[in-house]
DNA sequence: CTGAAAGCGCTAACAA
DNA sequence: TTGTTAGCGCTTTCAG
């Protein structure tokens, strides 16, 4: 662990000199010094200690992405892009899961903010509470004060720039898609009330529907909240609310995943019966197509006993290593070979 | 931005004095001051900067997290167990997406260390090269040396806690469920051959058949790359080498949605032609049944862009905030409504 | 129990 | 072109 003092007198110059060139500085360095530095510092395999320099020159190089689930594959998307996009300017990024839940969103920005992150970047719809709201509205105001940046990617009533996907316009073009087939009745298994995308993406559907002179009946809506799970949940309600629909359009890929978990419950065929359409393509919405025969692997449980083991060591402990045992769980991939 | 001085000043009081209430420290202050204290902290609304502090402590509460790619249902989990049992003690990560290039994975590791993580989690299955390994050991003994830790969660030959999945048992289970099925003829999609993870699902594979008394082909094996693109290459390389193949089994999950889909292709019904077993049982396993028909949000894109915008800010630009274009993909679960 | 002073590792004036 | 000095915001001896 050299510092730059180190390079400093083994190339015999000063701090400044060798910070001078070890920093990326313009300033002018001789020739000869310059290598003499770097020769210095290659040989103490010098790394400036990040935190150092970032309290004197106001700037960190990280940017704070808070994502409402780093395990959801809409987000997990999200996150490469603005790691590889940070990575290529020398960027290193925190990730932070919120589940849409106001007050963890807001301690992880205070936390964020903490490190003095030189940039913010709000991944999720904003969470319609006014109470959050200012006080999100305050802390960005303090990022921006010291030069900081906040950037939406979901419409959020928080003001700022942002890049945003054509919400509104891509649900009108889905509802138009299945007006277009000849539904009349369609199921919407929306997104979280609390979510300012998931009344977004509705008025898309409602704009549609309108256009095309079909009133919109509320009764043909449950909220879902972007799982799996909640996606079956809607469907079953709405299938019992309305055994006549014809389509489900959930405001969501993972929603629709759960839709179709729910059809396929039921025997009801898709599309022959009823039809189904999605919201982001993620990329696992093109690629399956039966349940599978697999080898269950506790992730989560990996991931989290691994921070506890890193934990562990760091407060003193010498917790030790172990294996989590995996079994198989059998679906529909598998069965007896074909007899010939 | 208030500092320690402020809250000091306006609490009538020695910066010594507010740290010791401020930062948590166990020394002795009289109630009073510590309550002047602290109502002086929260009229200031102050935070703690915590690179001034990680810099007097050499602690800064945050972890590092190594994946092969933050976007693989595999990894994404993993992160978001590591996130939330960090955060339950007050520690951030950094999440570092390598796919698995060695050079990637080490310039992480270098600037995780200049950020002076407390800890390194190296989640994916080691790369198997010596020079990679020797520089790998190089960095982990600097950061054991400041009492650091490095903690793996996949097989890696660096030496380290860990945290692991029983892998060679795994693919062992899988195996022989599908010997006791009656196949005898496995096509093994697996793993890149530079990973370790790769070798050792490998081997439970072949100990399951050599406890059978079924004897290993190794033109029965085709490597993939973990993606799904990789996993339909390879099943379409092992159908045309062996057309008599009766089960397919696939290193990882995302490799078996991309045998399923090559199998759907070619019309082989799955699982009456060909059984088809994956690895990790990630969430998307169990839920999809019918290619879905979605709006498409350019996710990537997204997350890319948005760095881009927030660095430019950085940078003193003024890059615009954008709207980018959804449009409908098309696939086979919407159709007209039944006829009634 | 409280305060004064030093210093973590680095960069940025300011001189030379 | 190089060096000296100060200081980022915090914690921590060391005195009192």
């Amino acid at each position: 662990v050299a510092s730059v003092y180190d390079v400093a007198k083994l190339a015999e110059v000063s701090a400044a000199t060798a910070s001078r060139v070890l920093s990326g500085s313009t300033y002018p360095v001789r020739e000869a010094t310059r290598q003499r530095v770097l020769r210095a510092a290659a040989e103490l395999d010098f790394q400036p200690n990040r935190l150092a320099r970032a309290l004197v020159t106001a700037r960190t190089n990280t940017l704070g992405a808070i994502v409402h689930d780093i395990a959801d594959p809409y987000f997990a998307e999200i996150a490469r892009g603005l790691e590889d996009a940070a990575r290529a300017d020398g960027y290193q990024v925190f990730v932070c899961s919120s589940d849409r839940d106001a007050e963890r969103e807001l301690a992880y920005v205070r936390s964020l903010l903490a490190y003095r992150v030189d940039a913010l970047v709000l991944t999720g719809g904003g969470i319609e509470d006014r109470a959050y709201r200012a006080e999100l509205e305050r802390l960005l105001g303090g990022l921006r004060e010291r030069g900081g940046q906040a950037v939406m990617l979901a419409p959020q009533r928080v003001r700022g720039p942002s890049v945003l996907p054509d919400n509104q316009g891509g649900a009108a073009l889905m509802t138009r898609h299945l007006l277009a087939l000849g539904h009349r009745r369609i199921g919407l298994v929306g997104g979280p009330r609390h979510i300012r995308t998931s009344a977004v993406r509705l008025a898309g559907h409602r704009a549609a529907l309108a256009e095309a002179g079909v009133d919109f009946d509320a009764s043909l809506l449950a909220p879902g909240d972007f799982t799996v799970a909640g996606g079956a949940h809607a469907a079953a309600e709405l299938l019992a609310r309305h055994p006549d629909v014809t389509a489900l359009f959930a405001a969501n890929d993972v929603m629709a995943f759960g839709v179709l978990g729910e059809l396929r419950e039921r025997s009801i065929a898709v599309p022959a019966d009823v039809s189904v359409a999605g919201f982001d393509d993620v990329a696992m919405a093109a690629h399956v197509s039966v349940p599978l025969t697999t080898v269950r692997v506790p992730m989560y449980r990996l991931g989290w006993e691994g921070a506890k083991l890193a934990l562990g060591y760091l407060a003193g402990r010498r917790p030790r290593s172990r294996v989590l045992a995996t079994e198989v769980v059998e679906r529909a991939s598998t069965g007896p070979p074909r007899p010939r």
